[in-house]
DNA sequence: GATAATAGTTATACTTTTGTAATCATTAAT
DNA sequence: ATTAATGATTACAAAAGTATAACTATTATC
């Protein structure tokens, strides 16, 4: 009986996904130089580490072109640098740089601050729920969706 | 202590919007003629029942301009209807159609399979927290992020 | 009744994202 | 050594989203 509870799965990702639209990707558009795909890109490189530009593509499923724009972007505001690859002279990795790594996180705080400001409202087992809920869901996600 | 939690929620939410955006938004755009404002809209009617374009504009945090955009797109597929407001002729109400309905259902099902394929190697365990998980994540969302 | 406010559209310009094809350099394969 | 495959960029076109201002119609306010 697995397969009814990957349908209502389905339907409560595909209820989350407007509201972290409107809560997390509009906020950083007004109020950050950077591009929700930009922040995309940060955010896989902290967690990953130093990534070539077909591994970034791959990890986004974005198309080549548009990961050379964004990470041209990137690095005209120093928050990441191309570094060539020894190993095969083909590849450039690119690498978070300390100033990336704050602005990221400062961005964060940033484009957040409204969200944050609605989350206060909830009681404390409510955000004992939800902080439970949303680390299970990214935990899980992140497993099944980075592979490959 | 709220604060902490707080962040951490954030900051998991800025994780998971990625990975929605990549096994959503992006097979959407494959695979179907509705664009993931499209959907959005859909999903608002479909939740809320008829609305104004001023209350759809709220509801996603959408500016007016790309309201009439969207929706005059959703109407030459026969998605959705106009309607003159009795109480004040300003206002158009926008409806779902029968064809309206169905194909947002179609097309949900549609542009999850590769999801669904994915969650469908979890185990009963991980499928029953992920299921209750995402419930929670949703709900709580929904609430805080739907006022005004 | 004149003025202000609201709902929605239209127009316009711009940015971001998507998609495809062509190109160059390098590596792998035979 | 030639050919094929890969990594990345460039160039181009088009779609989608964002932002602002101007405009019409209607309602609310005074």
């Amino acid at each position: 009986m697995t397969e009814p509870n990957i349908n209502i799965i389905a339907e409560n990702l595909i209820s989350i996904h407007p509201l972290l639209y409107k809560s997390i990707s509009r906020p950083l558009r007004a109020k950050s130089p950077i591009t929700p795909g930009g922040m995309f890109v940060l955010g896989s490189l902290k967690r990953l580490g130093t990534l070539s530009m077909t591994d970034i593509g791959k990890c986004l499923d974005m198309p080549k072109p548009h990961v050379t724009v964004i990470v041209d972007k990137l690095i005209e505001e120093g928050f990441v640098e191309r570094q060539n690859d020894p190993k095969d002279r083909r590849v450039i990795n690119i690498v978070l740089t300390e100033k990336g790594l704050v602005n990221f996180e400062e961005i964060k705080r940033n484009s957040t601050e409204s969200l944050k400001e609605k989350l206060a409202r909830l009681n404390e087992q409510e955000l004992e729920e939800l902080q439970t809920a949303s680390q299970k869901v990214k935990e899980i996600l992140l497993t099944i969706l980075s592979k490959e």
